[in-house]
RNA sequence: CGGGGCGUGGCUCAGCCCGGUUAGAGCGCCUGGUUCGGGACCAGGAGGUCGGAGGUUCAAAUCCUCUCGCCCCGACCA
């Protein structure tokens, strides 16, 4: 492709409204636009990307037996009220204005609906069943570019099995297709289990890749490979034990200490030695939470432990509840059930609130003077704590989710109605898996991991072309009529090849190139032409080297099978 | 949905607080010429209802009200 005829609209500053480097890179290096908040149009060399990480994901789908469909993004809303998932997505679900339609934000109802009518007997599975397509969400908050859209393409799968065994293994089929495929495309990624929320089942896991741009948290341990959501990770934190004597209570006059910190500051102690207290509502009843120092309660721990959904009470209901303002609050005195970090169990001589305004107590002895007390793993997880499987350090950081598995089971099966007969001729609900993967983030999370000062770093799979020819000054007979010849020939060599025939001056190429980040950069000048020579640039090493012009496509090609 | 910021040629921004010539700059674009190994130079030129609507005023990019859009933080997130 000649670039003076190829739509690139590369940006030499940064445009105001993007942050993350992705999104920065996509827009200067021409692959996208905005069109709306969270709604990008491909360009041409930003699709060609796509495409390559859509014939990635066919072939290892294809390899595992998966068939591809075509299903329609506009359904008939009926058809989302069967699994009342209507109500489910809410306001998430786009929903046509003129027609009882609504725009498809995944298609498990649709699957469904065509494997009820057709797969009837056992003999009729397993079944996997995916397509490529765009999906729509009316997310409340788009960012970060393509990582978080309102319409983004996704490649998602359907397994139908006769049994939980055979789920499994339709499963672990996807499991090890998922990875293929991020290994094919060069992630850094890693697998997490997670809860596998709305989408209903038995299990998940989530293909994960660390980034800052990333809105999920999690826990990792580089050693052993420990992997999960914050939301319910657990670790090993340092221990205090209990002092071998117990002093007795005493109040303390603490004005305008509200903070641990505070607290800390003025009494002179140790955060390790504080009790810090948080009100929660459970099904309509006040439970105090007691944390050691700056820890932070998990509310998803805290609703698993307490059953149901929990919130903070507010501050006037605290006034309420404990007789005193959030900051002053405490186990002593305190009328309800409480529930304190494992960190702080059976531990003696710590300060707290006194539940009255300007007070705290010190020597509390949580054996002695709280004897109801429930202890569970209330904490969030922070970096530097123990592993909880090997004896390294865990990782806290923020990271994209590229593809989530699921075991779904019979969720959509029994709602719909999609049975079929054993061999026994009994009629089940037929046990179902669902499984995504994000395009757009695949190409995002990439850029993410690959990029550097200049613009992008592909790798040869992901490219949109392998060699960027540069011809330096094309008003030069010489130096243009070589460029011909080099262009024609690594066409015909199967060398994909973007050619900057532009009239523009050196500088101005050498950072285009670098900015779109092909792999390889082949640079033919007047200088080196006398002597038959032309340099060779590697991208991601920025190595340069002379080749001679006869050896070139030979050349070109061993670094493409053996270097990048 | 709460908090903050922004909206001025294609892009990045200045001007706004304190209203007053013809609304500026750099980049990009067009024409001609020179140049050609890391975002060249000279000369000439095109391009703006200052997001939109209403209001105040002799006078609004500038002040006020409403509205739309975009970004960031939070809430939410299959």
């Amino acid at each position: 492709m000649r670039l003076s005829k190829y739509f690139v609209p590369t940006l030499k500053e940064v445009p105001s409204d993007a942050t993350v480097p992705s999104h920065i890179l996509m827009l200067r290096a021409g692959m996208v636009r905005m069109l709306s908040a969270g709604i990008y149009s491909f360009l041409p060399l930003g699709y060609k990307v796509v495409k390559k990480v859509c014939e990635i994901i066919r072939e290892e789908m294809d390899a595992i037996g998966g068939q591809e469909f075509h299903l329609p993004a506009l359904n008939p809303k009926e058809i989302w009220e069967e699994t009342g998932r209507v109500e489910a997505f809410g306001d998430i679900l786009f929903h046509i204005k003129n027609r009882d339609y609504v725009l498809a934000p995944t298609h498990e109802e649709i699957m469904t609906f065509h494997a009820r009518n057709v797969v009837k007997s056992y003999k009729d599975m397993p079944q996997i069943w995916y397509q490529i397509q765009t999906k729509f969400r009316n997310e409340p908050r788009p960012r970060s570019g393509v990582i978080r859209g309102r319409q983004f393409l996704m490649k998602d799968s359907y397994s139908f099995d006769i049994s939980w065994e055979a789920l499994d293994k339709s499963y672990e089929l996807h499991d090890k297709a998922y990875r293929k495929i991020f290994d094919r495309c060069g992630l850094k990624y890693f697998a997490v289990g997670a809860s596998s929320g709305a989408m209903g089942g038995t299990g998940s896991e989530e293909f994960m890749v660390k980034s800052a741009a990333g809105e999920d948290t999690v826990a990792y341990c580089e050693s052993c490979g420990y992997a999960a959501n914050v939301e319910v990770a657990t670790s090993k934190p340092f221990m205090r034990k209990r002092d071998s004597e117990s002093k007795s209570v005493y109040e303390i006059h603490t004005p305008n200490v509200k903070s641990i910190d505070e607290l800390c500051a003025f009494l002179n102690i140790e955060e390790e030695v504080c009790a810090k207290s948080r009100v929660y509502i459970s099904n309509g009843e006040a439970v105090l939470i007691l944390m050691q120092g700056n820890d932070e309660v998990n509310e998803t721990k805290l609703e698993k432990v307490l059953g149901g959904n929990v919130r903070p009470a507010h501050p006037d209901e605290l006034k309420e509840i404990t007789g005193a303002d959030a900051g002053s609050i405490g186990p002593i005195g305190f009328n309800g059930k409480i529930v304190a970090d494992l960190r702080l169990k059976d531990r003696n001589n710590l300060f707290s609130g006194a539940n009255k305004n300007d007070y705290h107590i010190g020597g509390i002895d949580l054996m002695r003077d709280v004897p109801k007390i429930q202890y569970a793993d209330l904490r969030i997880v922070q970096s530097g704590e123990g592993c909880p499987n090997c004896d390294k350090l865990l990782e806290v950081f923020p990271a994209i989710e590229l593809g989530h598995i699921f075991k779904l089971g019979t969720k959509y099966s029994e709602s719909m109605k999609a049975f079929f007969l054993d061999e026994s001729g009994k009629e089940k609900p037929i046990i179902m898996g669902s499984y995504g993967i994000g395009v757009e983030r695949v190409i995002a999370c990439f850029i993410e991991q690959n990029h550097d000062t200049k613009g992008i770093v592909w790798n040869k799979t992901l490219a949109p072309f392998t060699v960027h020819l540069i011809s330096i000054n094309p008003k030069n007979e010489k130096v243009a009529r070589t460029c011909e010849t080099v262009y024609n020939e690594f066409q015909q060599n199967g060398i994909d090849v973007l050619y900057d025939d532009r009239d523009a001056s050196p500088g101005f190429k050498f950072n285009d190139a670098d900015l779109l980040g092909m792999p390889v950069q082949v640079v033919i000048g007047e200088k080196k032409l006398k002597e038959e020579k032309v340099e060779v640039k590697i991208r991601k090493t920025d190595e340069r080297f002379d080749v001679n012009l006869r050896e070139l496509t030979e050349n070109i090609r061993n670094l493409i099978e053996t270097k990048i």
